[in-house]
DNA sequence: GACCTGCTGCGGGATG
């Protein structure tokens, strides 16, 4: 074993030691093992890998490694992100500088230019780092097997990123090409290798990753642990902190203290537009934080995004305000405290975050819990403990993604063809597609060649050609279009935000830019902008004097609270009334769970409690399940179903992240007695069918299909088309499929993405079955609860501006006395 | 005494 000599006693030159678990991972890879490598942030991880290829590569030619080789392609390195690609690449070439091999690290994603492309064609490095979506662009390259003659290695970065998206169904159809290449030219096989942090179903993920044929890949799990301090910021005036409320601004006077007495600090906020918020409170509070405070979000100029991070990464900037656009990817090193605005949502992301701050081994993560309202709270205590437990989420794989199926069978069509015995072969042995059948198969070649049965007389869904079992594209025309639409990404569409001057400072939603007059100012990015006019997509803008700005809002995802997070909060409540809890969190909650003890009940974990309050907007059903905003949301309109079968009765609904609201002008029928029937799974499936808009949320999951299937041209790099033009020619295929296709397998992803995503049907039906077994207790609080009052403020904000609202909730308080 | 909602990720290449 020279290599490990070599590299450890290089590793000694350094005052380094290797970890265990990195000599464990050498060892399984000299072996000619495949597997996946878990442990914690800041740990090297990446190294053990890297380390593993040098190693073996040194024993391999313990004479010349030294010598310069046209070696070709031995290690393919799957990174999510662009900017990881650099940051790894960077790393790597710098390892291999000072021991001396002459290997090339190149990297090959979308910004990789023109000229650096054609010389990978012409002689790839042996190394290279390269996203999902590349990787499918050189399989869509002719003769693109050659690239991959001396490929012995393939990793998969951050691969707990990938898990459970289909950029990773991505991953798995570009290794079972691979392995198929490797097969045909009578090859070892290729050591696969994936690196995860900690998810809750780690042996599913390196099943996902290893297919269904490597029986014998092994976990090498470090034995190490993660040292965080995580420090809830209790309200200074519990007794007056608010019972609803997201932004949290009442805490700043609280954050500042901490920020000041950090060398860098990283805020992460939930949605964009609060990043803003909080960017300009913070500055208008400290001036002094000019120049060292910065914001980044996912809609702000990819520039300036970068050169915050390059900021960060030098340890110029005091704070930086951001949403998840800074979860992963490039290490920051000066960061030592993190503080997280309100609900993580997840054990797995609050954990993610509170790593980016003391990335190094055995350095202390700092991560400082705010609350935006009091309730919130208790969610720290859920944490902590979840955290000690290691109650961390799984990644639940993509099963039977057709869409992409039809965008990789696509890819091949349009490089060298492809025959459809040997691909099928392929693909059945992905975790994703193990359970395709043959008839599965018949429809996916004859949609992409005929259009199918609804699509058979338009020219353009014949996209390849048959002869035989040998199906290719040979449109060239098509074959870029293809090319340009390689991915599973489906952006909404954004107007880009450009200075009159030139320059360019982000992109924003359509939507909102529509209800702008010219003069008016809004921000973006942490400036003050007047809007001047619209034109090709672009909104222009000019440097705006004005004190008041709007805000924009941008509609984004709406995460729901994680199973694991709420079944500690419910945990917690158990806790909630006993004076022996240690947990500071609610023990300054104690006022407001008396209040709430009093006015009606604090529910155990083994309890459901429903709510029934008359007020004078009519009468109220509260129910809390602590299951995430999803299953409220169709629970809602279930239980609203079934009561309006008892008595014919009508409900607007409400819902956040703990429970939901049914509100009635007339009282409501639901009784300790007969609230087990209403929540029974009994006829679960027809019922949600009837009391749920199944079409319209399947129609709305389509859309990303069919742009995914290559069923709608987005138009070419920057000049989207409208919006519009995308809903209405995806809703007009879901048309068509739904008239004259029924059995459209992208029609049946639709309704199961619906279920599965929108609705998380299993986990309302693990739901039901705990309210089954629960005790469930019915109260008739004479006012607003604690618990009800954040609901109650949601509902009120659907029909209100902001300025109503806050008259509105005053009244509200002045009514509940 | 109680306010403002809603994340992230990627991206042709042949020819003159």
């Amino acid at each position: 074993m020279k290599g490990k000599q070599i590299i450890t006693s290089w590793l000694a030159a350094k005052e380094l030691k290797p970890f265990q678990f990195q000599e464990e991972a050498w060892e399984a890879y000299q072996q000619g093992k495949s597997g996946l490598v878990n442990a914690p942030t800041g740990f090297g991880k990446t190294f053990s890998l890297f380390l593993a290829v040098v190693i073996a590569w040194i024993d391999k030619h313990p004479e010349q490694y030294r010598k310069k080789y046209k070696n070709g392609l031995q290690l393919l390195w799957i990174s999510p992100l662009r900017a990881l690609a650099k940051d790894i690449a960077r790393a790597m070439t710098e390892v291999l500088e000072e021991l001396q091999i002459p290997w090339q690290v190149g990297i090959r994603s979308g910004d990789t230019s023109i000229s650096t492309r054609a010389s990978q064609k012409k002689q790839m490095p042996e190394i290279m780092i390269i996203t999902p979506e590349s990787l499918h662009i050189l399989l869509a390259q002719r003769d693109y097997p050659a690239h991959f003659k001396h490929l012995t290695t393939i990793v998969a970065d951050e691969w707990h990123e990938l898990i459970g998206t289909k950029r990773g169904v991505m991953v798995e159809l570009a290794l079972s090409r691979l392995k198929g290449i490797t097969a045909e030219e009578n090859r070892p096989p290729l050591k696969i290798w994936g690196i995860s942090a900690t998810i809750g179903n780690l042996e599913e993920a390196m099943q996902v990753l290893m297919g269904t044929h490597y029986q014998d890949a092994v976990i090498i799990r470090a034995q190490l642990k993660k040292n965080i301090a995580l420090k809830s910021v209790i309200p200074a005036e519990m007794d007056k902190y608010p019972w609803a409320g997201h932004l949290g601004l009442k805490m700043l006077p609280q954050a500042i203290p901490v920020i000041m007495a950090s060398q860098t600090t990283l805020l992460f906020t939930n949605t964009r537009s609060q990043s803003e918020i909080w960017y300009q409170s913070l500055l208008t509070a400290c001036p002094e934080l000019a120049g060292a405070i910065a914001l980044h979000h996912g809609s702000i100029d990819a520039e300036l995004r970068i050169w915050v991070e390059e900021a960060l990464h030098n340890g110029i900037l005091k704070v930086v305000v951001c949403t998840a656009s800074l979860d992963l990817g490039v290490d920051f090193r000066p960061v030592d405290t993190v503080i997280q605005v309100g609900s993580p949502k997840g054990v797995a992301r609050f954990l993610q975050r509170a790593g980016r701050s003391g990335h190094q081994p055995n350095a202390i993560s700092n991560i400082y819990f705010l609350p935006t309202h009091a309730l919130e709270l208790v969610e720290a205590a859920a944490l902590k403990a979840a955290m000690e437990e290691e109650l961390i989420e799984s990644r639940m794989p993509v099963l039977l993604a057709w869409d992409v199926l039809l965008q990789y069978l696509m890819t091949l069509a349009v490089s060298d063809g492809f025959h459809a015995n040997d691909i099928w072969e392929e693909v059945r042995n992905t975790y994703c597609y193990q359970h395709m059948t043959p008839e599965d198969w018949q429809w996916i070649l004859a949609f992409l060649t005929t259009g199918g049965d609804a699509l058979f007389s338009y020219d353009e869904f014949k996209k390849m050609d048959r002869s035989g079992n040998f199906f290719r594209c040979t449109s060239r025309m098509l074959a870029m279009r293809h090319r340009l639409h390689i991915g599973t990404i489906v952006s909404d569409v954004m107007m880009k935000v450009k200075f009159m001057s030139g320059g360019y400072v982000g992109v924003i939603e359509e939507g909102f830019i529509s209800r702008l007059q010219p003069g008016d100012s809004f921000t973006l990015a942490g400036r003050n902008l007047e809007f001047v006019m619209t034109k090709d997509m672009t909104a222009f803008v000019r440097k705006s004097t004005s004190k008041r700005t709007i805000v924009p809002s941008w509609q984004g995802g709406r995460i729901p609270l994680s199973s694991n997070l709420g079944w500690m909060l419910r945990r917690k409540f158990n806790e909630a009334l006993s004076r022996r809890t240690k947990d500071p969190e609610l023990l300054a909650l104690q006022p407001l769970f008396n209040l709430q003890e009093d006015l009606s009940h604090i529910p155990k974990d083994d309890e459901l409690l429903i709510e029934h309050i008359q007020t004078e907007d009519g009468y109220h059903l509260f129910v809390y399940p602590f299951e995430g905003r999803l299953v409220h949301e169709v629970m809602a309109a279930l239980l609203a179903w079934r009561i309006s079968r008892i008595t014919p009765i009508t409900f607007s609904i409400a819902m956040n992240d703990y429970g939901f609201e049914l509100l009635s002008d007339q009282p409501i029928p639901l009784t300790a007695e007969n609230s087990k029937a209403l929540f029974t799974t009994d006829n679960l499936t027809t019922e949600l069918q009837a009391s749920v808009n199944s079409t319209e949320m399947a129609r709305r999951k389509f859309r990303d299909i069919a742009v995914i299937a290559g069923l709608i041209f987005q138009g070419y790099p920057g000049k989207n088309k409208a919006n519009r033009h995308l809903q209405a020619s995806s809703s007009l295929l879901f048309n068509v499929f739904r008239d004259y296709d029924p059995h459209n397998l992208l029609l049946q992803q639709a309704f199961n993405e619906a279920f599965f995503y929108q609705m998380e049907e299993a986990r309302l039906r693990e739901t039901l079955d705990r309210i089954a077994v629960s005790k469930i207790v019915v109260t008739h609080p004479e006012k607003l609860t604690p618990f009800c009052f954040p609901i109650k403020v949601d509902s009120l904000r659907d029909t209100m501006t902001s300025e109503k609202l806050a008259d509105r909730i005053k009244k509200l308080i002045a009514a509940n006395g």
